[in-house]
DNA sequence: TATGAATGAGACTTCATTCAT
DNA sequence: TATGAATGAAGTCTCATTCAT
C-alpha cells in the first residue's frame, strides 16, 4: 500500500468567471493528457501547458497532480452515473429479461463513452489513492440495480438482493469492461449482439427462476 | 511511463549457484518492497537492499526496474496457474455444475495466495506496461477453460465455445477478485458458501440446457 | 536576500483615514505572522489576507515584503527607544549606581515588552538586509547613553566615553537579550534581583573609580 | 517560531576515500557560497556546482540544506572550541586579570578566524533551527569558564560562580563580537589595545574583591 | 563479478509580484 | 482604489541507471 497519500481535495471553488475556465481547461488537459501520455507522463508543469494556464495557477486551484486526477474521475463517473441511471429509469417498467439486455447495452454504451480515458482511469487510478472514488461509483451502481431488483422481485428467484446485486453488477461491469477495452473485437457489428445475448442470458438465467420450477419458488414463499 | 517502454528480459540466465541465490532475492525482495510500500516507492536501490545486494549487482541481472516487476508478475503467474491447472485436471471428470462450483472455490483460493501482492500487481502493474503479462495468464486461463469446455460439451447447451469461455472466465475472476480484494466481508465462514453457491449458479445455469429443454435435463432435475 | 535588496520605503504616506486602517492592519498581521510561522512561511498573500486585505492593496502601501518587515522593526524600535528614553530621562539625575541598575531593570522591561516578536526580528531581520534598522536602534541608545555618561562625568572615573557606552550598551543588550530569549530561568522572582544585582555590579564597578583610588590598588600588590 | 524543522542530521558517513572527498568538497562550498552569496542563494543545486558534485550526490550525504549549513557550523565551532580551550589552559596558571586579558584577546582572534563566515553564521543561522549549535558552542564555552573560575575562587569576590560564568561568557563574546563585526575601526592597531584593557577591566573589576573591601567580603563568608 | 558512489534530468511546489477588471 | 487571478522563475529533492574501482 503506497504510503503517502496526496491532499486531493481542490483548494478554492473558483469564483469568477475567469477561475470558472481556467479550472475548466486544467480537468480537460488533465483528461487530454492522461489519455496520450499517461499518468507518470502527465506532470503539472505539462497539464498546465496544456490547459494553457501557468503551473501557479494550476496550484491555486488544485494541490497536487492527484487532485486533478481525482476531478477527472469524478467527471467522468458522473458521467458514467448518468447514463446508467437514465437507463435504470428507462427500464424499470420491463420485464427482467428485456431489462437485463437493455442494461448490458447501456454497460458498452457507458464504457465506449470516452474508451481511452476510461482505460486509462481504470488502469492508472489505482495509484492516485482514488480508488475510492471508483468504490464510489460501484456502490452507487449497485445500490442503483438493488432497487431495480427490489422493485421487480416478484419476478426473481428467491435470492438475496445484495448479494444477487453484487454478482450481476460485478459480472456486467466485468464483460462489458474487458470486452470493450481488450477484445474490441467482440463489439464488431455482428459480434456485438452476440455477446449482448449472452451477457443477458447469464443474468436472466441466473436471476429468474428456472423454468418449471417456478410453482415451488412461489409456494416457498407463498 | 506509457512511452518509453524499457527492456524488460533478465539479462543473463543465472546459471551458478550464486547467481540463483541473488536473483531470487532481488524478486523476493521486490515483492516485498512493492506489497510494504507500493510500486512507486520500490526503488531499485531500496530493493538492491532489501535484497541485500548492490545496486550494481540488481543491473547485472535485470536491465530495468519494470523487468524486477515483470519477474514478479511472472512467478505470481505460475503459481496461480499451477493451482488453477491443478483444479482443471482434477475437475475434468465431474459433472459440469460440481466442476464449475470447484473451480469457482479454487479462483478464490487463488486469490488468497497472496492477496496482498496480487492486489499491488493488479492495481499497480498497468503502469509497468507488463498488461500483457495480465494479458498471458487470462489468455492461458481462457485456453484451459475452453478445452475444459470442449470436453464437456455434451452437458452444455449450444454455444460458441470460445464466447461461453470468455464469459466463465471474466465473470469467475471478476467475483473472486472482487470478493477478496474489495468485500472480504463475504467470504467469512457464513458467507463464502453462499457466495460459491451463486457464482456456481450463475455459471452453471449459464451453461446448462434450460430446464424443459433437453430431455435428459428435465429428467436429471425431475 | 543577500543581493537583490528591494525597495523598502513606504508606497505612499497613509493619508486617509481608511489606509491608515489597511497600513496599520498590515503591519499588525506581518507581525503576528513573523511570530507564529516565521520569516520564511509569512507570504505576502497570507500576511494580506491575515490583514483582511487583498494582495493588491499590499501591494499599494509597501513594494516588497521586507519593506512591511522593515515596518514592524520601525514600530517595534521607536517602542523600545520609547522606553529607553524614557528610562534614562528618569535616571538623569540619580548616582551613577542607581541609575545603572535601573537601567538594567528597564532593559529586561524592555526586551519583555513582547518577547516572541523580539526574538523572530533578532533571529530573522539579518535575512532581510535590514540590519541598518537594528544598527540605527543601537546606535541610537548609544547616543542616549553617551550623553548620560556625559552628564555623570564627575562620578567616572578617567575613561574615553565613547568607548564607555559602547562597551556599556553591548554588555547590557547582550545580557538582558540572552537573559530573556534564552535563559528565562533567570528571571524568576527570586533570581531576577540576582541578576540585576550583577549586572549593576559590572557596569557600576566599570565606569566608577575604584574605591581608594590608585594608591591603594599599588598597595594590593606589591 | 518557524513549522517544519527539517531534518538535519547526515545521510551516511563517507566510508570510501572517494566519497569522503565528496563530503568535504560539499561542506566547503557551503562556506564558501554562504559568504560569498548568503543562506537565501545558496541553493542546493548551486552548492552542489560549487563542489563541483552532482545535486545527487549532495542528497546523497545531507538530507537538506539545513544540514550542510550545521555541518558547516559544527566546523566552525568545533575550530572555535580549539582556540578558546587552549587559551584556557594555557591561562589557567595566571592570576586573574592576566587572565581574563589573555581571554579578551582570544576571544577577538577566534572571531577573526574567518570574520566572513563567522557573520554569516551568526546572522543566517537562527532560521535553520541550528540555534542549538551555537547554544551547545555557548554550553561548552560556559562550562570551561566556570571550570577555570573554580580554579581561581580564592581571587574571587563571593559570587555565584554559575552566574558569574554566564555574565562574563555573555559580555565577552558580545564585546568581541560586536567588535569584529560591526565596529572593525576598534580593531585598528591603535584602538585594539584599548578595546582589551576595557573589556579586561570590565570582567576584572566584576570578578575581583573590591579594595579594601576584602576583609569584610570575608568575614562574610567566615 | 560485485560494489556503491556518482549522475542529472525532471518532478513537484511555492511565492513575490503584476495587472485586468 | 480594491480585488484576486495569474504568472513563472526558482528551489528542493528523488531515483533509475552507469561506471570506475
Amino acid at each position: 500500500m503506497a504510503a503517502r497519500r496526496p491532499i486531493t481535495t481542490p483548494r478554492k471553488q473558483a469564483s469568477q468567471e475567469r477561475s470558472r475556465v481556467t479550472v475548466d481547461a486544467l480537468v480537460e488537459a488533465t483528461a487530454r493528457l492522461l489519455v496520450r501520455d499517461g499518468f507518470d507522463k502527465a506532470s503539472t508543469n505539462r497539464i498546465a501547458q496544456e490547459a494553457g494556464v501557468s503551473v501557479g495557477s494550476l496550484y491555486q486551484y488544485y494541490p497536487s497532480k492527484e487532485a486533478l486526477v481525482a476531478a477527472v474521475i469524478d467527471r467522468h463517473n458522473r458521467e458514467l452515473m448518468q447514463v446508467v441511471r437514465a437507463a435504470l429509469a428507462e427500464v424499470a417498467a420491463l420485464p427482467i429479461e428485456k431489462a437485463v439486455r437493455k442494461l448490458v447495452v447501456t454497460a458498452i454504451d457507458a464504457h465506449r463513452l470516452d474508451p481511452k480515458l476510461h482505460r486509462v482511469l481504470a488502469e492508472q487510478i489505482p495509484r492516485t489513492g482514488r480508488l475510492e472514488k471508483v468504490a464510489a461509483f460501484n456502490r452507487d451502481y449497485f445500490i442503483l440495480f438493488r432497487d431495480f431488483l427490489e422493485s421487480h422481485r416478484d419476478e426473481l428467484r428467491a435470492v438475496d438482493l445484495e448479494l444477487a446485486a453484487f454478482v450481476c453488477v460485478t459480472s456486467i461491469e466485468a464483460l462489458t469492461h474487458t470486452a470493450v477495452l481488450h477484445r474490441s473485437e467482440m463489439l464488431s457489428d455482428e459480434m456485438a449482439e452476440t455477446l449482448v445475448d449472452e451477457a443477458t442470458r447469464l443474468l436472466a438465467g441466473y436471476l429468474m427462476p428456472r423454468e418449471g420450477g417456478r410453482t415451488r419458488q412461489l409456494r416457498r414463499y407463498s
